[in-house]
DNA sequence: GAGTTTGAAACT
DNA sequence: CAGTTTCAAACTC
């Protein structure tokens, strides 16, 4: 409790910290800013695109220009310029102290394009507008990235009404942004440094010249348009690009997008896609994580996190795509800004805070939202906007991680259950429903949520609480249904459980119980932050990923191949994180957590009789798997180039997550699962750097692990060695153990791969940076992804302050170190 | 909406 | 780690 509250405000104060981001460095984000027309970040604003149309508040939360003065991220500026066309929320900017964090960026866009999630957006719009960026911002940015990005006219049509109306956009825009944002960011990531990644823009260059040229004058709302409108171009360019090297990569689709990220990976990448998009998303991104750093440093400590991840292939697949794309992109932001209710995922990092993602609206509050992606829902959009629904539930109510048990939450957090949730929404398959019945809730909820919070975020005792929870939430019928889905509306009917245990899939997802859901006794609400997070610790000791995300994306070869259900696909390389044992369903029924992840069961699971529609067991196995490692390394090779730029080492991380995400939601597309992401969003959330927000927000918003990061960022960064986390990662995760063996680090491609892998992975990440050269053979490589994890880590680390911000947070002992 | 089935989570 | 119990969702009717 305390902490929490102690933590956001101290982020709300700015802090300089910062980061810049990587991207900006690179000579292709100064000349984006110095064409740009639109100006400096600060005034453009990418969710102001969206938000404009949808979102009413939009911006002001997150002034991206801060970010943009911070760091050099011409990038971001870029981006702001494009969004900032419109500017019409200067106001973002508020705060000084940006940093331009990719985070940012995506934050930022989440908010515009939230329209596209809805939720988010609405929500996010709110929020940053009041404070923090928080995570709806996030998926917009995502969406809007997407939009731009993919340059899917539709997509962004429907955002933009969608933004208004709601979630239902966000469903498409989910399923883009990721692999959007995720390009994006990995585009960013990788070629910063990369050689190519000049090649790239060099090619890109003038296309993007005259695109701006053209529309130098675009406001928010023409910067919109211009993505839209030169999406294609973009995407022409970048097919151009892709062309002379070979590549292909139709920005158009998602998963295109997608593979290009893969190909990225291997170098050459989408590098025009990537470029263009970008640019784009990144401006978007830039502002939000802007914002939310603004936010997120004030706060502190707060956290870091948030990035989520996760990606749920499960229902929540889809939806926890976006989610996670958003949460990543917002964790980045959510994690500096506040409450972040990503970071609250990842509490640890939130540590510093422990902010709890519920939320507190965080927004409002101050509060935080812990996983941008999911809780806010009920609690902003009462408070706000009917918009946010389920999104901003789910921001509100992801839960925050407690600074203090920074160890515990690190390693567990809750982060990736938190995204989980949030991805949820997404899900195409009927999310409107949820999504109204978030927004509903959510309203109420928020409201309450953020009252108790914002009145004194813990103070209220448990048992008053309580009792206003239970009074607020009693009973509510089931109707899960499609909650899970949409995610954001996840909806529980515990009656024994107290909803403190993962039988609660509220709990489980790291996010608070929601007016909606029908549960008794219960104590998973804001009010109870400190037993949430209690338990949460404890349940992590237990099993370090039991909020990793379910779903882990694995780079397979094909990234790409993804069997579509609904509007996601989900990637063959996804996978359960500990497998299924079905006895009786065949794995044909959501009875089988790999069918209801929409993944094809995988080695790793013990299925009887395995028919699993998307892939038995046996059919999987042979497709290597990604596995961490070989997310890890990718991201992490992503992250150390993107690394440096952000400046923080948070950027650093963050993008890796972001990567992670990003990957992650490629890949699987849609399924993989926010939720996995998200987890790794809250992971990074637990990092809590705090102190130097943005290093830790850069940490902990990538990662995707968030746990995982968070630990090893932090301890890895001191060294690591102790934690086993990896071990325990992998080997809690039949996948993890997969991933080991497999080849996985061979291969360049795969990013989104790799990415969604990093994400599932980044917990274990997490430890294995910490332990990393301890594990063993198997995991040797792990371990190697690790090392490069570390890397990212370290190098983020170094930029800020570092470790010890952790330690500022209670213990500073992660769970990682701790734990051991 | 009640009741059954199912498999994960929790417990021993 | 295995076996059992508890639990709540998924499913059926
Ligand atoms: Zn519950
Ligand atoms: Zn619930
Ligand atoms: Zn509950
Ligand atoms: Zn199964
Ligand atoms: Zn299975
Ligand atoms: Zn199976």
């Amino acid at each position: 409790m305390d902490s929490p509250e102690g933590n956001r405000r101290a982020a709300a104060t700015s802090s300089p910290a910062n980061s810049s981001l990587v991207v900006q460095e690179s000579s292709f984000f100064n000349y984006l800013s110095n064409l740009s027309p639109i100006k400096s970040v600060k005034e453009v604003r990418y969710t102001q695109r969206f938000s404009e149309t949808s979102l009413h508040i939009p911006l002001p939360v997150f002034t991206s220009p801060r970010l943009a003065l911070q760091q050099e991220t011409n990038f971001l500026e870029r981006d702001d310029a494009v969004a900032a066309g419109s500017n019409e929320d200067g106001q973002y900017k508020s705060q000084p102290d940006i940093v331009p964090f990719p985070g940012f960026e995506k934050e930022f866009q989440s908010c515009s394009p939230s329209g596209s999630i809805g939720e988010y957006l609405a929500d996010h719009v709110e929020v940053e507008c009041k404070n923090s960026a928080d995570l709806s911002l996030q998926p917009a940015s995502y969406q809007l990235s997407h939009c731009e990005v993919t340059g899917d006219k539709e997509m962004m049509t429907e955002v933009h009404s969608g933004v208004t109306g709601t979630i239902k956009a966000s469903d498409q825009m989910q399923a883009i942004l990721p692999s959007s944002s995720l390009a994006l960011v990995e585009a960013g990531v990788s070629y910063r440094d990369d050689e190519k990644f000049d090649e790239f823009l060099g090619f890109t260059y003038e296309e993007i010249n005259n695109i701006l040229v053209t529309h130098k004058n675009l406001d928010l709302v023409s910067g919109e348009q211009f993505c839209e409108e030169h999406a294609a171009d973009l995407n022409n360019a970048g097919g151009n690009y892709e062309k002379q090297h070979g590549i292909h990569q139709p920005f158009s689709e998602s998963l295109q997008i997608v593979e290009a990220n893969e190909r990225s990976d291997e170098s050459s990448r989408t590098v025009t896609n990537g470029t263009t998009r970008e640019e784009v998303t990144q401006h978007q991104r830039g502002t939000r994580r802007h914002l939310q750093f603004e936010v997120a440093f004030p706060s502190n400590n707060s956290i870091i996190g948030s990035s989520h991840s996760l990606y749920n292939q499960t229902c929540d697949n889809i939806d926890t795509q976006l989610f996670g794309t958003l949460t990543n992109l917002i964790n980045p932001v959510s994690l500096h800004s506040e409450r972040g209710a990503i970071s609250s995922i990842y509490q640890e990092v939130g540590c510093t805070n422990s902010f709890y993602p519920y939320g507190l609206g965080s927004c409002r509050m101050g509060g935080y939202y812990a996983n941008s992606a999911r809780s806010p829902p009920e609690h902003d959009l009462d408070q706000n906007s009917s918009n946010r629904s389920c999104r901003s539930l789910l921001e509100n109510r992801a839960m925050p991680i407690r600074t203090n048990n920074l160890v515990n939450d690190c390693t567990v957090s809750p982060i990736s259950t938190i995204t989980g949730e949030t991805n949820s929404n997404m899900d195409k398959d009927q999310p409107e429903g949820q999504a109204i019945l978030g927004t509903s809730f959510a309203t109420s909820h928020s409201n309450i949520c953020m009252n108790n919070i914002l009145s004194d975020p813990l103070g209220v005792t448990v048992e008053q609480q309580t009792a206003l929870s239970e009074n607020v939430s009693p009973k509510r019928k089931r109707q899960r249904t499609y909650i899970n889905e949409n995610q954001g509306c996840k909806r529980c009917n515990c009656k024994r459980s107290k909803c403190l245990k993962l039988y609660c899939e509220c709990f489980a997802a790291g996010i608070y119980c929601v007016d909606s859901c029908a549960c008794e006794n219960c104590f998973n609400k804001p009010e109870y932050e400190d037993t949430v997070l209690d338990t949460r610790q404890q349940i992590e000791s237990r099993n370090p990923l039991a909020f990793a995300p379910k779903v882990v994306k694995h780079a397979s070869n094909s990234p790409v191949n993804v069997a579509e259900e609904g509007n996601w696909v989900t990637p063959s390389s996804a996978r359960h994180k500990r497998g299924c044992n079905c006895k009786k369903s065949k794995c044909l029924k959501k009875y089988c957590e790999c069918f209801q992840a929409k993944v094809g069961c995988s080695f790793g699971c013990r299925c009887e009789n395995c028919e699993n529609s998307f892939g038995t067991k046996t059919e999987t196995v042979h497709g290597r798997v990604d596995t961490w490692e070989n997310l890890t390394h990718e991201k992490l090779n992503t992250a150390e180039g993107g690394a440096d730029c952000n400046n923080a080492g948070s950027a650093n991380q963050f993008s890796r997550w972001e990567v992670l995400s990003d990957i992650t939601n490629l890949t699987p597309l849609s399924n993989p699962c926010p939720s996995t992401m998200a987890s790794s969003t809250l992971l990074r959330g637990c990092t809590r750097f705090t102190r130097d927000q943005s290093q830790w927000e850069s940490n902990s918003s990538p990662s995707a692990g968030s746990l995982n990061q968070l630990c090893s960022p932090i301890r890895l960064v001191p060294q690591s060695s102790e934690s086993k986390t990896l071990d325990e990662i992998s080997s809690d995760s039949a996948l993890a153990d997969n991933m080991k063996d497999d080849d996985a680090f061979k291969r360049p491609r795969n990013m989104s791969t790799p990415t969604k892998a990093v994400e599932s992975m980044s917990p274990s990440k997490k430890c294995v940076s910490s332990s990393q050269h301890q594990s063993d053979g198997p995991r040797s490589r792990t371990s190697f992804d690790l090392i490069s994890d570390s890397k990212f880590i370290l190098r983020a680390v170094p930029s800020f302050p570092s470790l010890t911000p952790y330690s500022k947070s209670k213990d500073t002992t992660n769970q990682c170190g701790t734990d051991h």
